[in-house]
DNA sequence: CATAAGTCGACTGTTTACAGTCGGTAATGG
DNA sequence: CCATTACCGACTGTAAACAGTCGACTTATG
C-alpha cells in the first residue's frame, strides 16, 4: 500500500534497452550527434550508464530505422542525408500516407476518423505559439494518427519505422525551414478530403503535400 | 600465399548475428518454426551454437521486421497472421511497388531497366519447372529488382523490412496457393506497362496483381 | 633516407556470469 | 478440504570479461 511506485497506468516501466532507444534518437534527431559523427559504443555505453550488450540492441534498431550508417569494420556513425535521400524519404513517405487517405475513404463510418483528426489538428493550433520542436511533434502526430486510424498494423510500423528519417529530414534542413509548411490549413484539406470520401481528392491532396515539403526542406 | 580461405571475391564473411538472422528467417518462413511458437533465448542460442548476447541482436532485428511479436514478459514467439493482416501487408507492399513503378516510368532512360526486369522474368521462366520455394523466389526477385532499380534505397529498404512478411504470408496460405497465381504474365503486363512509360497503366497493373495475389492467399 | 617489420592502442565481435521476476507447485495452517 | 504461503525452476534483463582485428606509430635495416 506504500509501494506505489508508478506502474499504475499503462505507464509501465520501460527496459534499459528501450530507454536508450529513445534517448538516442532524440539525441540524433535534435542534432545533438550530428550528422557523421562515429559512435563508439564503450563511449556511448558510459554516457547511458548502460551495458554494451544492451546499447547494441537499440543500435541494431536504429541502424535498421536508418539513422546510423555502418561503416567497414561494423563501426557505426549517424546517417547523413544529401537532398536525394530526403527526396526519397518523402516519396516513400507520401506513398505510404496516400495509402492511408485511400484506406480511411473507404471505411463506412469515418465518424471517429473525422473526430480525431480534428483533435490532431486543435493540437496543431495549440502548439502554433510554441516551440519549433512542440510545432514538428504535432505536425508529425498528425500523419502518426492518419496511419493509426487505418487500423493497419502493417502500414503503421511502416511510417514508424521512417519517422526517425522523416525527423533527420527536417532537422538536416534546418528547423527554421522544416516547419515553415506545416500550416495547418494544409491538413485540414487532407482532413476534409478524407472527411468527404473523395479517394482521389485526399490521395492528391497528400502528394502535394509531400511533394511541396520536400521540396521546401531541400530547397 | 597459402591461406586464401575465400574473401576474394565480395564475399565477405558474415559474423555471426548475420548467419543467425538469417537462419532464423529461413526457419520461419519455411514454417520450420512454426506461427505462435515461443522462442527460448537459450534453446535457440544452443541450436544455433551461439551466445545469447548475439542471438538477442538477431531476435531484434526479427522482431522490427514482423516476423517475431512480443509477449508480456519479453518473450518472443512467432508471428501469427490472419487473413485481415495479410490483406493489410499486401496493401502495403501494393503502396510500395506502385511508387516504384511510378518512379521508373519516370525515368528518362529505361532501356537498363526493362533489360534488368527481362532477365528477371526469364529466372520466373526458368523456374517454372524447379521448386516452389525456387519459383517463390525467383518472383520476390523480381518485385525486389522493381524497387531496387529506382535507386530510391529507402523504398528497397522499406520493401526489405516488408519481405519477411511477405513471405509469412505465402506460407501460411500454403505453399501452393501461394505461387498459383505468379503466373510470368502477369510479371510482363508490369514490365510492359513500365517500357511504355505509362504511369497510370503500371500503376493499375501493380495494383491487380496485388490485389489478386492477396485474394488468393486469404481466400 | 626509404621501406619493411614490429608493437601498441582502440574498437568491435562474442562469450560467460549474475540478478531479478514470474508462474507453478508443494508444504502448511485453519 | 481449501486457502495461503514458501520455495523452486525457467527465462529474460543486464553487466562484465575475453578475443580478434585493423590502423597508426615506431623501430630496425638495407
Amino acid at each position: 500500500m506504500a509501494g506505489l511506485t508508478a506502474p499504475l497506468l499503462g505507464l509501465e516501466k520501460k527496459s534499459l534497452r528501450e530507454q536508450a532507444l529513445s534517448a538516442l534518437r532524440t539525441a540524433i534527431t535534435s542534432g545533438e550527434l550530428e550528422p557523421g559523427r562515429h559512435l563508439v559504443e564503450t563511449e556511448l555505453s558510459e554516457m547511458l550508464q548502460i551495458s554494451r550488450g544492451t546499447l547494441r540492441e537499440a543500435l541494431r534498431q536504429l541502424e535498421q530505422e536508418g539513422l546510423l550508417s555502418a561503416g567497414p569494420r561494423g563501426r557505426l556513425s549517424v546517417r547523413h542525408l544529401d537532398g536525394k535521400e530526403i527526396r526519397d524519404i518523402y516519396a516513400v513517405r507520401a506513398a505510404l500516407e496516400s495509402l492511408a487517405a485511400r484506406t480511411l475513404c473507404e471505411l463506412p463510418d469515418r465518424q471517429h476518423v473525422t473526430k480525431s483528426l480534428h483533435k490532431a489538428i486543435d493540437a496543431m493550433e495549440d502548439a502554433t505559439t510554441g516551440t519549433l520542436e512542440e510545432r514538428i511533434e504535432s505536425d508529425l502526430e498528425f500523419h502518426r494518427t492518419l496511419c493509426r486510424l487505418t487500423g493497419n498494423e502493417t502500414l503503421l510500423h511502416s511510417w514508424e519505422s521512417l519517422e526517425g528519417s522523416i525527423r533527420m529530414s527536417i532537422m538536416f534542413a534546418g528547423l527554421e525551414k522544416g516547419v515553415s509548411n506545416m500550416s495547418v490549413d494544409r491538413h485540414k484539406d487532407i482532413m476534409a478530403a478524407i472527411d468527404t470520401g473523395d479517394a482521389a481528392l485526399a490521395r492528391q491532396t497528400i502528394l502535394e503535400h509531400m511533394d511541396t515539403a520536400a521540396a521546401n526542406l531541400v530547397a
